[in-house]
RNA sequence: GGCGAUUUAGUGUAGAGGCCUAGCACGCCGCCCUCUCACGGCGGAAACUCGGGUUCGAAUCCCGAAUUCGCUACCA
């Protein structure tokens, strides 16, 4: 019974993939990697209604994107394929066979519209022991006329027949044991005659046996159908190579209730999906973690954080860190709200960890979009810019933010610190303070500042005062680094130039 | 409604009978640093859902209630 380590992750490529089903990949990545196991993506395309163009593509490209490898699958193949749902029908419908042979199946032709009708009339009705003989089915029907109905091309369902009143036990890996009775599941459809496709669970539980799956890692709303699962292992004969079962607790919205849910990043301010999402019907984009400005290692660090925990006070880890330290024991068994106020700590502190010459290379597309063409200067000079602002930022895009009047003179003055800074006598010390950085040969910031501290104290000048008019006339605020080394990267040509336009264009406020 | 899961500060979590006057991190507040804003350093407010047990002793074990979440489709 030890088997190699076999897992999957199964998407349905109708949308986006949600950063709920990004978590539930990472963690089936880090267990198959632990276990020098095997990572499967198969794509469960049964629902035909609902398939979105794009969304598999969609899928590929944001586990690339977040260093999710997988090892089989429908781009990478693999013995165990198609690893494509809807390229399975012929399997499906052996085994389907298997279990109508077997008469733990059967065939009914209640229309949708009739079950409507049905649960209508008494509000509890559910399709299993209790009312299947008073329904159009195989079971109620003579052979030839379920034989007619089929040869017609009366779209027809296979539904699983579920003996009343056992005990079903499931073993969580997470939760222990969970024990749920027969009795309240209902005869689940199978398969469906109208597009000649299986239901997800008849699909996933011969896929999961045929691919050789070890462990299913799935999200815990899939917790209620697996005694179901259970029962079609046993149906099949397949009870003794069963995976095992583990179902994570959900990632919630921040505030209110429930699920996170796509609506909630649009409302909430941040991204739900990985990449950015195109909706091919509607035209409407959402927004992704990779365009507004995350590392994909901080992303993945991020949510492995979400539900589980290494035991320790660790909390920045590497992927190889995280693949070494995961543990199903550590996994939490409640939901977690989606704090995705420290998804932005995680990416401060990841773009902090980067060396100054690679985040200057990040920060060459901002200046770009900027209409700043980095070219026109050197790496030294962009290396320097980072490492002097790069301490107040949360994603490269504030890079801009931080450090645009490195590349562009400030043409507005912020009101606020000219009204307090700007004093009727400022125009003059800056005059003076022209003269005096005039004077100063090695304008580096060692060298620059005692020079001009010097005149301020020598004068009695008013420090604050004095070096934030400096700085606004510079900068155009009162914000940024330590201002000598602003002026040393700028000049002392810019810096000059910079406060005569000041000291013209500076409207006093009052 | 039924079934299941769940429950430590605002949030994510540590804690597996005495090490808990409950730790860490984010966020928040304050102080320091300081030409500004940040960063950083230091400090602070802030939690064991409730009620019964068991025990010399419970956040940790048992029972009950409540809470929240999920499922209850010819969707996954």
């Amino acid at each position: 019974m030890n088997r190699p380590v076999r897992v999957r992750f199964a998407p349905s490529p109708t949308g986006p993939l949600h950063i709920g089903g990004v978590r539930t990949a990472l963690y089936n990545y880090l267990f198959a990697r632990q276990h020098n196991g095997t990572m499967i993506l198969r794509i469960e395309d049964t629902d035909s209604q609902r398939f979105v163009p794009g969304a598999e593509d969609y899928i590929n490209e944001a586990l690339a994107w977040l260093g999710i490898g997988i090892d089989e699958g429908v781009r990478e193949g693999g013995k165990f394929g198609p690893y494509k749902q809807s390229e399975r029908r012929d399997i499906y419908r052996k085994h389907v066979k298997q279990l109508l042979d077997a008469g733990k199946a059967y065939i009914a032709f209640d229309t949708p519209a009739e079950l409507e009708a049905a649960r209508n009339a008494s509000p509890n009705f559910q399709y299993d022991a209790s009312t299947r003989m008073s329904m159009r089915n195989s079971l109620t029907m003579p052979a030839q006329e379920v034989k007619r109905l089929i040869d017609e091309g009366t779209p027809y369902v296979v539904r699983f027949l579920i003996e009343p009143g056992r005990d079903v036990e499931v073993n969580d890996l997470i939760r222990g044991k969970v024990v749920i009775n027969s009795s309240i599941l209902d005869d689940k459809v199978l398969y469906k005659s109208a597009d000649d496709l299986p239901t997800y669970h008849l699909a996933n539980i011969v896929d999961d046996h045929l691919m050789e799956v070890t462990h299913v890692i799935r999200g815990e709303e899939w917790l209620p159908s697996a005694p179901l699962h259970v029962l079609l292992y046993e149906a099949f004969g397949w009870r003794d190579t069963m995976p095992d079962f583990v179902h994570l607790p959900l990632l919630l919205k921040p505030d209110g209730k429930g699920k996170l849910s796509k609506r909630d990043g649009d409302r909430l301010g941040f991204p739900v999906f990985p990449l950015e999402w195109h909706d091919p019907k509607s035209g409407d984009i959402s927004s992704g973690y990779r365009e507004s400005g995350y590392l994909p290692e901080a992303v993945v660090n991020f949510l492995a954080l979400l539900g589980w925990n290494p035991g320790d006070d660790t909390e920045i880890m590497s992927m190889d860190e995280l693949i070494s330290k995961f543990s199903l024991e550590h996994c939490s068994r409640a939901g977690a709200k989606f704090a995705f106020e420290k998804g932005k700590w995680f990416n401060h502190t990841y773009l902090q960890n980067m060396d100054d010459s690679t985040l200057a290379e990040k920060f060459k597309p901002v200046l770009r979009e900027h209409g700043i063409d980095p070219d026109k200067y050197s790496d030294e000079f962009l290396t320097k810019v980072v490492s002097l602002v790069k301490g107040r930022i949360n994603f490269v895009n504030d890079l801009w933010d931080q450090a645009s009047y490195f590349f562009i003179e400030p043409e507005e003055y912020e009101a606020k610190s000219v009204k307090k800074r700007w004093t009727p006598d400022m125009p003059g010390h800056m005059e003076e303070l022209i003269k005096v950085l005039e004077s100063i040969d090695d304008f580096s910031s060692a060298a620059a500042e005692p020079v001009v501290i010097g005149w301020i104290e020598k004068n009695n000048l008013h420090m604050g005062n004095v070096m934030n008019a400096f700085r606004l006339t510079v900068v155009g605020k009162c914000v940024g680094p330590h201002m000598f080394d602003i002026t040393e990267l700028l000049g002392k040509d810019e810096t000059i130039r910079r406060i005569k336009k000041g000291i013209n264009n500076i409207v006093p406020v009052e």
